[in-house]
This record gives structure tokens, sequence and C-alpha cells, in this order.
DNA sequence: TTGAAAGCGCTAACAC
DNA sequence: GTGTTAGCGCTTTCAA
């Protein structure tokens, strides 16, 4: 009767409910729920199953993690959604969770120093098992206690130099190196780089250092008037653009260091009246699935973003699973990027894709 | 002693512990730290609040959650993350959950029933205040009970068309009809239209309703060799469009419901050696940072996907905190698509973006 | 103005 | 095999 009336009025069914409907105690219904079952009578186990089944009784995983003290969700901290990059890391992440019995939980640090605090004292109070982070590079000292507290986490993409911490990085400086390469064995040789203000970013520092070793073990020397700093703002890349190709050196490749970027300087090309690749040469950092459908299809840095995702929440899991035991697993990940050559370059139909 | 071994060995620190250490009982601690002041002792408050900070203590949201019956956390269901159009319906809904004090986990339901079941478990037996679903439409009992057992969601983007339940979506017989008659404007007579096997999605059955209703409305006859269902299998799509540009009756445009599907319709023309606008015009479904930068600028029918995402989490924190007032938000609310005007109908200009 | 105590739903010793 | 009990960390009457 009292049952009837909890679904009736649709009140949640606990454990209580269960045990005395099946006539047992809390502790028999929790022993079989949790598979338990080796101690207890076939009769017992397919009663409380079947009251549980009835009663479509689904355990309170607060209740259940208060106990525990733990929670099986952990935390992904992201800056940038909208990027391809970025969603194809998302995806990686959470076929890793689901795979492993984990859920996630999602935040957007929008590149702020206080939403990123915010967003990791919010993570720490709901008990999260584990946090994946894109790090502003904002708060080391909440990286540097998170550390200490030997809170489970990963820094991913970004690197924190000066920490020993758990990092899964794709190695930025070989994509540089490979997409430049590229461009001097098509007979390039004033190539210019564009990356945004570097402010100890490790991908884009590293990728101006590999700019930068290609070009000098090729005997080129770099010039500072190639190498374009511009900041994340409206109309600002199309405005470098502009000035460098109308300067005295117009260079004839540009590597793109990040694929927004990329289409924003085909634009500023396009809207000088010049051509790819007959008039100037480029790359781009980060293959997407538009890339190849650009005019003209685009060469790009293709980085293993999904693997990433993946790699990082084993790691992640890992940590979490092996806790207190100091575990071998190596605390530096890097992955390697590769190039698709397509037709931005100017050499044709080296890699059909 | 205690309390500093509690920071050294890095246990917990709880709501006894800052009692303790404050020389008060717990539940003048938690009136404090719920902003119930205003029946304490200035004195009672500083001394707390000056402990809190020194303990940096971090309430627990579970045993909150677990007394409160509300976690705060709502939950969303995706099936494509890659799909830009889902990227900023996620945005959306991040930032609204993050000013409204919501946190949010997220699944991928990969379009599989089962999956989505899971998930839907999982996220009930976190106790999550609420959900939003793109629904693989694949489990309508669930759907039923949720609404039954009046747990808050809302369905977005595509309808539960014989469930009583709340949706955010986009008009998309207008985005059809939209498309059509600026394709019909341009001089264009035989539009063919490319979409998935509709299987009663709403989004795909009413791109194809109002294709037809605006070739009729315009005195033009609906041809079912124009109407191409592809599957989402790989080639599948450029299978379809080398057939039809080499039929007796070739159309003069086409009509893609997808934004993926695009890409790979722009590859087959490509593929035929054939042009666009030239030798045929196409128009594209879904805005996206790309788009304007294909050969030629496509035409789209531009979604509001972050509104959609904002929106759609208004409305279940809404219902969430309006729980059991029935209040008189509307139930469906359907948003308007817009038309971007590029090149690739042959109308140049006439909208520069 | 503050404290004591019960209880949210579950788990895990420890009894029997 | 199964039940009893204590408590996870918090909130909230009810008393004082």
């Amino acid at each position: 009767m009292v049952l009837r009336e909890k679904r009736l009025i649709k009140m949640k069914v606990t454990i209580s409910d269960v045990a005395k409907m099946a006539g047992v105690s809390k502790s028999t219904v929790s022993r079989i729920m949790n598979g338990n079952l080796e101690q207890n009578t076939e009769g017992t186990i397919q009663r409380v199953l079947k009251v549980i089944d009835e009663l479509d009784y689904k355990p309170n995983a607060l209740a259940r993690s208060l106990k525990s003290t733990k929670t099986n969700v952990i935390g992904i901290i992201l800056s940038k959604l909208q990027n391809q990059f970025w969603s194809s890391v998302l995806e990686g992440v959470e076929d890793t969770c689901r795979n492993s019995g984990y859920n996630l939980m999602i935040c957007n640090s929008n590149e702020e120093a206080q939403l990123e605090e915010d967003h990791i004292r919010s993570f720490q109070m709901h008990q999260l098992d584990g946090l994946i982070i894109n790090p502003t590079l904002k708060n080391p000292h909440l990286y540097k206690k998170l550390s200490e507290d030997q809170f489970p986490f990963i820094a991913i993409n970004r690197k924190m130099y000066d920490l020993d911490v758990h990092m899964v990085t794709v190695n930025n400086i070989n994509g540089a190196k490979v997409a430049i390469q590229h461009l001097i064995d098509s007979g390039k040789t004033r190539i210019s780089i564009f990356l945004y203000p570097p402010d100890g970013i490790s991908p884009r520092l590293e990728r101006l250092e590999g700019y930068k070793q290609a070009l000098q073990s090729n005997g080129l020397k770099v010039s500072q008037s190639l190498i374009q700093i511009v900041g994340e703002g409206k109309g600002e890349v199309e405005d470098a653009v502009k000035k460098l190709l109308h300067s005295s050196d117009r260079p004839d490749a540009i590597f793109s260091t990040n694929n927004m970027m990329t289409l924003e300087i085909l634009e500023g090309i396009k809207n000088q009246q010049l051509k790819v690749p007959e008039d100037i040469t480029l790359v781009g950092y980060d293959e997407t699935i538009w890339a190849k459908h650009l005019n003209p299809p685009l060469t790009t840095v293709n980085q293993p973003a999904y693997e990433m995702g993946s790699l990082a929440a084993k790691k992640l899991i890992h940590l979490i699973e092996a806790k207190g035991v100091e575990s071998e697993i190596p605390k530096v990940v890097s992955l390697e990027p590769s190039l698709i050559i397509r037709e931005s370059c100017g050499s044709k139909l080296q890699h059909k894709n």
C-alpha cells in the first residue's frame, strides 16, 4: 500500500523500500545490488532482484558516494569548445569515460583565471575523482596546490613547465618542423609564421621554436619581420596579412599555427587579390573536416586530437584507481603530429586526400 | 594539532573541523556558510568565516545534496559533438548553466537507443535536477515515463511528436522554404534535395516538407527523382551526386540538409568536373565558420544554435526551480532560421558576408 | 543567538 | 546467510 503510493505520487524509492518489500534487511539488498552474491541464498537473491526490477529501483549515487568517497565522475575544463580540435578531444574523453564507467562534467574556462579557479573549486566540492584541464596557465599557485594535494589531474595540450605533473601533449616542435620542411622542400625560402601571443603557452612557443629550428637547419635565417604575432581580436589577422603582403620583402609562404586563424589568413589573401598557391603558399595547423574543401585544398599539420582525449582520460582513470600506489606510468606523454599534404603549397597531388 | 595533521596528511576538512576550531556548533557554521546571517553575532560570523578561509574549507556537495535533494547539476545528451552545430548548442547551454550556478554533465548517445537509456538512468541515479536531450527517438517508452514522472527535461532540436513535453526547436519548414525560394528566385526550377533517412526525425521531415511546399507554392512540381535520401555511410553521398548529375534530368540546384553532407556534395560535384555555381548551384543547411571560405562561398541556412542551447538551459532551469507550480511558460519554442546569401547560387553579392 | 539531535540513502563491520 | 548498527557530511527543526 505504502509502496504503491510511492509509485503513484512518485516518491523516490529507496533501499529501505526494496528491503521491506522483499522482506529482508537493507544490508542484504545492498550486498545483492553490488554483486556480493556468494553469501546469499539463491531464493533471496531472486526475490530481491525481482523487487528491484518491479519498483524500478535506482540506487542514489549521492548516498553511495558519500559513503564510499568515490563518485566515478571526472571533470574537464576546456576553453574553446567551438574549435574542432577540442570537440574531437572531448569525444575521445567521453568515449573513454563511458567505457570505463565514469561520468563527465564539463566546464568552459574561456581563458579566464577566475572562472578556471571557480570551476576547479566546484569540482572539488562535488568530490569529483579527477580532472582533465587545458590550463589557462594563469593560476600557477592553484596547479601547484592540486599537485601537492595529490588530486588526480592531467594537463592536456598545454605544458605546465615548472611542475612535475601528468601531461598529455602533442609534439609541437615537430609539428612546426615538418610543416616548414615541406615548404622548404617545395622551394620556399621566405616563410612567415603567424601565431597568437605566446605568453608562456607551450604549443605557441614550441611551434615558433620548431619554425626557427627548421629554418636554421636548412641554412635559412630567421627574420623578425616574418614572425607575425597577432591578437585574437576581430580583423587583426587580416590586417597583419595585408601589411605583410604589401611589405618590401613579401614572403612566399605562410605557416598558420591555428585553424581558425588559417581561415582569416585565407580571407586576407583573397582580399588582396592574391591567390594560393600561385602568389603565396600556405600550411595550416590542425586538420579539420573542411580543410580539403578549401580553395585550394589546404595542407595541414594533423594532431591526433581524439587520441589525446582518449589517452588523457585513460591516464586519469589509471591515476584514480591506482591511488596511493605510486605507479610507474610516464608522467608526460607526447604524441606525434603528421603532415597532410594537399595543394596549398603548390606541390600538387603528392598525397591525395 | 589534529587540525594541522588534517592539512599535512591532507584529510578532507569537514564542517565539524570548522566548528571545533571556531568553538561553535556545526549548525552555526552551516547557517553562516549559507548566508543565514541575520541571527548571528557579528563576532561569531567573523570568527567562523576566518576559520573557513584558513582551513580552505569546501563544503561537500554530496552531503549537501543528499540532504536537500537538489544537486544543481543538469545533464545533456547529445549525439554528434563533432558537428559545429552541436558545439555551439553546447556552448549556449554551458554559459547559461554557469551563470545560473549549475554544473553540467555531458554524454554522447551516438544515436544508440541502449546508450541513451543507460545515460538517462545514470543521470537519475546521480540525482541530476534535469536533462536536456537531443533524442534518438528510439526509446519512446522512456520519454513517456520521464514525462509522467514529471522529471524536468527539454527535448532539443528534434520533436517528440506525440508527447506533450517541453521542446526547443528551430522552424525547419521555414528553413527549407527560404532556401528553396531563394533558388527559385535565382531562376532555378529543377531543385534536388539531399537528406538522411527521415525515420520520424522532425528536422528531416520538416525540411523535406518545406521543400515541397516551396516548390508547390511556386507552381513547380515535386519530382521523386530529385528527392535523394542517402545513408550516412562513407561515399554514399558522393555516389548519389554522381548518379544524379549523370541522369537525363540533371537538376540545376541542390539543397543540402546537413553541413557535413554539404562538404561531400561539393566533393562529388568536383569529381564530376563540374563547377558551382556555373554548372549547378548549391545551398547548405547550417552556417559554419568555414562556409564563406569554400569555393565558391556557400549560401547557407543559419540556425541560431547558441541561442537554442542557451534557451533550452534557461527553460530547464526555470522548470526545475518552479517545480510543482505548473508554470505558464510555453511548452514548445520554435526559433527562426535565416538565410545567408553568398555565391554558391550564382546570385553574387546580394549579401556580402 | 546558539546547540543538540535526527535523518537524507547507502555501506560495511560485526553480530547472530 | 542475514540483520543490526554506526556513520559518511551536511541541514534543519526544536529547545534552550
